[in-house]
DNA sequence: TCCTCGACCTGACAT
DNA sequence: GATGTCAGGTCGAGG
């Protein structure tokens, strides 16, 4: 219980392809992201949910980050850095999901066409959830997905 | 000793014009950006400098920044928000200069013309700080600087 | 009031 | 020991 650290997250396990029967949703809502092991304060009543910087950095529009602006002391250097969580609306995800610790949640992207703009794509993303495996739950192992509009 | 909260960062006392006696750095360094009164832990073993969101996105070259980017949970939203720390060259700066909680740190930004895009001016940053005033050290309200390369 | 949200502060840990 | 990132808190504004 003590050592809640984020698991060295992995990279996905490449598209629900894996057999860990998570295929109830549909394979066309897109790309899968990266997952996150839910920590006791992601689901505590901090209401906001850590993203790991290279993930939020890698998939999120964010725009431009240099991964933290580096300036220089003369000779030496100064670096700042930056850190991301999500706020709003995530502790009412939570409860409805009835989301614990040790949970996954796990981010997609797919795409639509702008109908105006037919030579742009416009992302759609996707939380998908699923409650740990080794737990007494009743619910392990399903996979649920919540769309999300970019 | 507890509440130790950041002073509501207030607008800077506009440039040193005002009779506080910061007037031992040349003026031509640059304009005024922001200052920071220190938390303990800005001074502290975290070796980290939190810069207030409102003014890394202001006047730091970080680009693009949009204030958290804002996804839509179906009719909901999510939102993610960023964070800035200072980390490299901060701990020897603050052992340097023998900074404590509740001293300040005053960012200034200056321009000099590119040599080879004269059109285009190029960023030098300065950090002042002074150790703040009713206290019992000897060196209150004596004001430095220390140039920066932007 | 209570809750959410957002910003900030502080500490732990990995590298 | 220095740096970078994440976890775990507090606080205040606003609904």
């Amino acid at each position: 219980m003590s050592t809640t650290r984020t698991t060295p997250v992995q990279e996905p396990t490449e598209t629900g392809a894996s057999g860990s029967g998570n295929n109830n949703f549909n394979s066309a809502v897109g790309e899968h992201m990266f997952d996150k092991v839910l920590t006791p304060s992601d689901v505590g009543k901090l209401n906001r949910l850590v993203i790991p910087k290279q993930h939020a950095e890698n998939y999120f529009p964010l725009e431009d980050n240099q991964t933290g602006t580096v300036l220089d002391f003369e000779d030496r250097t100064g670096k700042i850095s930056q850190s991301y969580v999500m706020t709003k609306g995530w502790c009412r995800f939570v409860k409805e999901m009835k989301l614990e610790s040790g949970d996954i949640v796990s981010f997609h992207r797919g795409y639509v066409p702008d109908d105006n703009e037919p030579e742009k794509r416009k992302n759609i993303f996707f939380i998908d959830w699923r409650h740990r495996a080794n737990t007494n739950l009743v619910h392990n192992i399903n996979y649920h997905h919540y769309p999300l509009l970019g």
